[in-house]
DNA sequence: CGACGTCATTGATTTCGGTCAAACCGAACG
DNA sequence: CGTTCGGTTTGACCGAAATCAATGACGTCG
């Protein structure tokens, strides 16, 4: 299964612009060395799929840059999204046979990509990585089970607002620096209607509806179909939790 | 903060009923002198609160008997059940400062303790722990995600089902092994009507009825409150996804 | 035994979000 | 410039689950 179209192999780590928040960035250089040696770049464009719901566990990544999202299909053919991955994120299914969810490159993205086999090896035998990895897993199971909350017991405008906020805190620090411009905030949103839809477990109706609603309620400003300013996030929030 | 009403600490480890499937696992004689050094085996009466949310971490710990819940408490009072954890597999956060949920037993339970900094820093120092701990996070990761879809994409009767099936196959295999008698399975539900629907992200009314509905086609049967029988496993799996 | 408390069931009603259908809007293209 | 097309919005209606309320079953303790 070689057919990955991969990217000739330099030694990208030291120069990686996610070296130093990834699960890398508690090895040394020899070690570097090393992992950079099993590892490939790999381009994704926005809508192309990574890896499939099912098939055998064959690769790990990195994500370098761009959004990816971890889905799975129901039996009656919708869609229900599990996760979103950014910049420094691990994904993929170490120690496992089978890859329990779909992953799908969101935005234009770069990965940098494993054998899953030969990520096992070094792993094993690179302690200081796998518990970089453990840390992260444990982060991640915390993060999905705040989620639950939200599936579990939220309505729908409070699904709505809480992923507004949060969107909005992972996507701000990144772009700009002006925390301190006060409570608003303004950015282009990474999910299609649809998509969001999927990610809080709503028809694009309901998501489509309830954000007019927050927007005559004059919390949200909507001047384009993906661009969304908020006009003040503490506001927003309380309609959250 | 030592007011924990703990056992004295003999060599619980090699007589311990979850020694060959906990995380303990893979270590030797050597290593698991030192574990039981820093661990002390608790007591807890169904009921009993053994962390609380939002506490500093201070303690982790391995189930070795009974059933406990994970659970958080919504902006408005109600309840989300996170996840239940039954004997042999690990609770707590590592690794981090404060605890994300709250633990409480559902039955009478054993639990093995452990003070978080000792077991962070006999994690660090034994990889093989590291290793067993992660593939648990990892494999609870996926199920945490398994039970979003089951949250934000399905009604409530495939709800029940889906649960009804996953009680049976967690806790028939521990009681008997008479896994061929068949298609059917019964057992005492480790959860209150309450609890299944906090469990659920439904109400208590709606489990109600659609346990009574599940009985009336004939899938089930509800000699008791607490009690359940499973006519057919399969076809109450066709019912959920 | 009878009274009480807890938990579960059942019924009546409301409400929120899903479904179906139509209109709308902006980008790409001939 | 008009057409087309995908994504989005809006409306009308419906149904599943929540809510409100009453009743029932069971255990326990005086």
């Amino acid at each position: 299964m070689d057919s990955l179209e991969i990217e000739p192999s330099l030694n990208f780590c030291q120069a990686c612009a996610v070296r130093n928040r990834a699960i890398c960035a508690d090895l040394d250089e020899d070690e570097l060395g090393l992992l950079n040696a099993i590892g490939r770049r790999k381009r994704l464009q926005a809508g192309e799929q990574l890896l499939w719901e099912g098939d055998d566990a064959i690769i790990v990544a990195n994500v370098v840059e761009g959004v990816l999202k971890l889905s799975t299909q129901t039996a009656d053919g919708r869609e229900q999204i599990l996760g979103m991955v950014y910049p420094s994120d691990f994904l993929g299914r170490p120690f496992g046979e089978t890859t329990p969810y779909g992953v799908e490159a969101i935005t234009d993205a770069q990965v940098c990509v494993f054998r899953r086999t030969d990520f096992d090896r070094f792993a094993r035998e690179h302690p200081r990585l796998e518990h970089k990895l453990l840390e992260r897993t444990l982060a991640e199971l915390d993060r999905t089970r705040r989620w639950m909350v939200l599936l579990g017991r939220m309505n729908a405008e409070q699904k709505l607002a809480t992923y507004l906020v949060e969107t909005a805190e992972r996507l701000i620090p990144a772009n700009c620096k002006e925390s301190e411009l006060g409570d608003e905030r303004s950015l282009t949103l990474p999910l299609s209607r649809q998509q969001m839809a999927d990610v809080l477990g709503l028809t694009i109706e309901t998501v489509s509806r309830h954000m007019t609603k927050l927007k005559n309620d004059g919390l949200i400003g909507l001047p384009g179909r993906r661009e969304l300013t908020i006009n003040s996030l503490k506001a927003l929030a309380e309609r959250g939790g």
